[in-house]
DNA sequence: CACCCAACTCAGTTTGCTCTCAGCAACAAG
DNA sequence: CTTGTTGCTGAGAGCAAACTGAGTTGGGTG
């Protein structure tokens, strides 16, 4: 799921967007004004956002340019009603990566975004452990205090499975399963959690004692 | 003086688009057909290309196609007399960064080359790499300790691939179809791997075992 | 033609991941 | 406290993956 902002007073289109971008692939988080916008954009982590240009409160291309100045680098997409070669290039230079004329075909926005996004790879496959994010297509988790760390295969698989579903207890047999092909013994599996606590730390994996193990720490 | 390859087979468009470009602080080299075109982009740097879709010899996205699989990461912006929906999203899927349909604004293209260049900054082909940074117009690595290394071709293709995207992993395959033309045996990415470490240390290059090669040591 | 260097193949060696096992620690129930 | 059960941990065998040195090919150059 890429995390996408979209400021857009209109409301109708503001749903219709949302919809088609959840199917997509986009976890979309609407901003009805510039104002909220600016702080949605300051306070929490886009990989993409999408502008409307006439917007309340804060216009668009000044949105732009307040969270340029402040070093947001997100990339942006403007789309505007106005669009005359002028416009466009008002709003290029304004910070944007592209610009949009409405009407637009849906098609198109689309493209632009994957071509946008191509180049910020981070929505390489990623998923939230204690202490860290978990990238299995590098099999390394890179930690909030900012080293990363490697992860064999089986390492990888376990915290894998494990963090698809926080919360949620795997039994032994399960796992065992899962991620070790139904080998032998099933001490392998406290053998790789073990593995796992050693790089990470005691946090990442706890012991519900008779049932298995479960992401996160027991609260 | 910001280096741009422009491939236009139209002679009129190309000088007319040289001559403005120039005063806008870009080195023009031009392309008359994709065939050229491949073959510049491959051996010199640039920083920005532009492109017609409609070449002779190779066409436009294929030309697109072909730069991308062989590891370009170069901006690229096409034109096109082509300029339905379809072909937009055709263009940018074929892995361009822009795409703007004729006839178009000069002053529009001019916006949309700053707006690119200002996310992909310094295409000069210096990159960092662990240890110095590599110049893949030299074919060298000049370090921090002073002294300078010579890379062959393909030591220098493969460094220059992984260094391109640091953190990411390159899976042999992959690595095999971008820097060894697929030839026969896996093997050779292996090779190419130990003589650069032989130039340059054995912090360069990590192998995550099961999977690939990456950049550098996580840290 | 003889030479050199880069590109590639190959096979013997080494590395490190996977899995087993056995002993120890922690825990719950009697 | 004792005892049985469950989980933790370190050591090590087996094996596939990766490393590496040596050799072959082929294009370019004096």
């Amino acid at each position: 799921m890429i995390p996408l902002l979209l400021v857009e007073d209109d409301q109708d289109l503001a749903t219709l967007l949302q919809r088609v971008l959840s199917t997509e692939g986009y976890q979309v988080t609407i901003a009805g004004d510039g104002q909220r916008g600016l702080h949605l954009a300051m306070t929490q982590s886009f990989e993409v956002m999408v502008l409307d240009r006439g917007l309340p409160a804060i216009e668009g291309l000044d949105l732009i340019g307040r969270l340029r100045r402040r070093g947001v680098t997100t990339p942006m997409l403007v789309l505007s009603a106005r669009g005359t070669t002028q416009d466009r290039v008002d709003g290029l230079d304004a910070g944007a990566e592209d610009y949009l004329a409405k009407p637009f075909e849906i098609s198109e926005l689309l493209a632009r975004l994957r071509a946008l996004l191509r180049r910020h790879p981070d929505h390489a496959h990623t998923l939230p452990v204690p202490g860290g994010s978990l990238d299995l297509a590098n099999r390394s988790v890179r930690r909030t205090r900012g080293d990363a760390i490697e992860l064999s295969e089986r390492e990888a698989a376990l915290l894998g499975l494990l963090a698809a579903r926080p919360e949620v207890v795997f039994s032994r047999p399960d796992l065992l399963a899962r991620v070790f092909n139904d080998a032998e013994s099933e001490t392998v599996v406290d053998t790789y959690v073990h593995y796992c606590r050693k790089k990470l730390g005691h946090g990442v994996i706890s012991t519900v004692r008779g049932l298995g193990y479960r992401l996160g720490r027991l609260s």
